[in-house]
DNA sequence: CTGTTAGCGCTTTCAT
DNA sequence: ATGAAAGCGCTAACAG
């Protein structure tokens, strides 16, 4: 493998002289820059990173670590930043949390063991005070989907408490008036978040909420399945429910449609995220669009511009829509 | 922060020893091993992986380039590998390919690059010759769901052939004989693989295989959707389709229901893949089971076996199997 | 505009 | 078992 060393001697320069023209530094002639990238072309030269980044101190390397990595909602995620630190010739190491406060903090020093510039988080069970500490310290955090009002410039996230509140209040709007809702854990913020936006739109209309309909799920399938079951065996009557994500109304209405009901005739559904899947479902779902992709690409663009200075426009809230489809109809 | 020479001082020892003790050199006192270990602890040392790299010519790295982020596919195996990495303290760099020719080699030079110790592929358009002449290079490659003859040791693959076979042969066995088939797109070479085992499939049994029954989608749902619309244009009779994957039976079903028609009363379908929503659809699908989390977990393994040099037993392919749910019935 | 030189923090012979 | 010292390939003053 060709080193700076041997550009510079075939060029007939010195390493400085190379090491400029490779960072674009302007004091080059352009003469000597053609002699330079003539070398470079010939010896297939191709920068070593880490004697760049020994040097440098700067890996042009971001962290970015996800509760998972399978489900429908963080590929679109890392596809975005992938795509946007890649245009810009830095790459993303990632790493997984599994929302297990001790994985996640282990994830972060792994991180930052490996030398990352920055890094991208979507954690859940690590604490505030941790993470604001750990915005204070050299390596620059970008949250994704989560507020902390001490670092909020930092934080990318969606305002899921309006959603929680549109995805009610549709059902309200349709005639709705016993809505059950299946939640998210307890312990993740935009799970609170949303059943707060539900509990909002159910006071508006002087509905009181009842706990007796509220399941807490998990967010995955099977406790879309676990809720609806909790639900029916409660014996009270409800002609729609919420679920807190599209994999749980996923769950809810196969058991549904197991035990031969009709969806959306006998029973309303609205969900949360419009993950792909949720257009090729049947019925379609009426769900709360969650531009993860968007705040992915957001949290790439936050870097560019406050690490790598690039001068760039980044918002930090976003705001959730109503998507509406098949799954929910007027009583 | 505190560097190795830090660590010496304190500890009293020369630079030498402090490394001995971090790389588990076993010519070490444990005496002074302990006392490297307390200053290490006291100053939080941490050690540079830049300089290690640079200095040992191994980064711990690895590269995975893959066809897409989003979507359901690469999820999962994106999560074994970066979980059998990480647990001996590796990290994934990731990639993304697009399924296009000049951006799987610009991919796959960027991660070069990056200094990777190794790279896991997974690439539909590059040229058997170039991944050939790559493996030769000093950076070893392992592919996933490819199959080169030259290279086979590095490949790890699924016999999509013998899947496409399964799909269609459940079918007849449950006595279909107008069969439609959507296939993927004709220049990738699982999609190809798995419309042979069509093929073979009705072959045995004597029924010739008719290209109008066949449309060659994109993987994608809304190529599903087409591919229906299609098949009900030519005005044939076909009592059942396969699709080479899930996500396309997806789109497919959802034009059938559209229509007013029950499935699979009126239409069985067979797809491919397993996705995890596969199970949560309605009907349920009976597909063929990709066990792409185990093929990625494999291609972990496979390097840490041939370049971490540990002892593991390692496969090279995996066995589809038919996943019998409620989307095909007997006609 | 270009060259010289001193590190960046670690690994790895080679001695002892 | 431990230490001294020579790099690994590059960047960034500094000098000219």
């Amino acid at each position: 493998m060709a080193t700076i060393y041997d550009v510079s001697q075939l060029a007939g320069v010195s390493l400085a002289t190379v090491s400029r023209v490779m960072n674009k530094n302007t004091n080059v002639s352009e003469k000597t820059k053609q002699k330079v990238l003539a070398a470079m072309a010939e010896l297939g030269y191709r920068p070593n990173t880490f004697a760049q980044s020994l040097a440098s101190n700067c890996s042009n390397s971001v962290g970015v670590l996800v509760s998972q990595l399978d489900g429908p909602y963080y590929g679109p995620m890392m596809a975005e930043i992938e795509a946007a630190l890649r245009a810009d010739n830095r790459h993303v190491i990632i790493a997984v949390g599994h929302s297990d406060a001790a994985q996640e903090i282990d994830s972060v020093e792994f991180l930052l063991s490996k030398g990352c510039d920055a890094l991208i988080l979507d954690v859940e069970a690590i604490s505030d005070d941790y993470l604001i500490k750990l915005s204070q310290s050299s390596t620059p955090i970008v949250l994704i989907n989560r507020y902390i009002a001490e670092i909020s410039d930092c934080c990318i996230y969606l305002n899921n408490e309006l959603g929680g509140y549109m995805a009610t209040r549709h059902l309200l709007d349709l005639g709705h008036r016993d809505i059950a809702y299946i939640s998210g854990p307890s312990k993740k913020h935009d799970a609170i978040e949303r059943l707060e936006g539900h509990k909002r739109a159910l006071a508006e209309v002087g509905i009181s909420y009842d706990p007796a309909l509220c399941f807490e799920g998990d967010y995955k399938e099977d406790s879309g399945v676990d809720g609806m079951n909790y639900l029916f065996s409660q014996n009270k009557t409800f002609t729609a429910v919420v679920c807190a994500n599209d994999q749980m109304v996923s769950g809810a209405i196969s058991v549904c449609l197991e035990r031969g009901m009709q969806i959306p005739q006998d029973l309303s559904f609205v969900g949360y995220d419009n993950i792909p899947f949720a257009r090729y479902v049947s019925p379609k779902l009426t769900t709360v669009n969650n531009p993860i992709h968007e705040m992915g690409k957001m949290a790439a663009l936050w870097l560019l511009k406050n690490l790598y200075k690039q001068d760039l426009e980044v918002e930090n809230v976003f705001e959730p829509e109503l998507v509406v489809r098949n799954s929910a109809i007027r009583i």
